[in-house]
DNA sequence: TGTTAATATAACAATATTGCTATGCTTCAT
DNA sequence: ATGAAGCATAGCAATATTGTTATATTAACA
């Protein structure tokens, strides 16, 4: 995720209406990244990935904002379009 | 997943026709595998997780059956109440 | 400067998921 | 056999996400 981004955020995480915004846009945030990065592996632009995904390049750019949150079924697509495996997984909390 | 599993997997795969209708399910088979299973190692029953989630045990039912395919907002929320954390990844395919 | 490629945003109808209520099915214990 | 606990299913209104079209922005470059 690389470091300044974690010091700046432990920093910014100790006040507490930040934390609590935070807490609901992070998977919107989180999502976002993961879809920006797979992406640029594949080294496709975003309408070459629209015509694998069978959709249009304006909806890639929404699935990258993030928000509103993808679908499983979006995600599983823009996996497959970028040689990209989706994990989704419950790992234990403690 | 369980040895047995894998095995009558591969056995079934061979037959393109059940090939593709396993690639339509699997994403909906997988989430449910991995729900029912955070739940277990949680030890709640539907209800509790139900209320911690602010929903309803029939609502919590439909997710475990993983159709429909649930949103990335309703398996944070699974999570959290069965003291997991989500894990969503793009991992290069090649 | 003007053109092109790449990305972003907006609006609205269509589709998918959730909340909710009611009800059915099993299992276990009494 | 009856009751209770846990889980499954169904139907419908409410909410969220996607498809689509149109348009804006930005950067690179002839």
């Amino acid at each position: 995720m690389g470091k300044k981004f974690n010091e700046k955020k432990r920093e910014l995480m100790k006040n507490s209406e930040f934390r609590k915004e935070y807490n609901n846009l992070e998977p919107e945030f989180t999502i976002a990244r993961a879809l920006i990065e797979a992406r640029a592996r594949s080294g496709l632009t975003q309408q070459e990935v629209a015509k694998k995904m069978g959709t249009t390049q304006s909806a890639v750019a929404r699935l990258e904002r993030g928000h509103p949150l993808p679908s499983i079924t979006s995600l599983k697509k823009f996996a497959s379009a970028t040689n990209s495996k989706l994990n989704i997984s419950f790992v234990p909390a403690n």
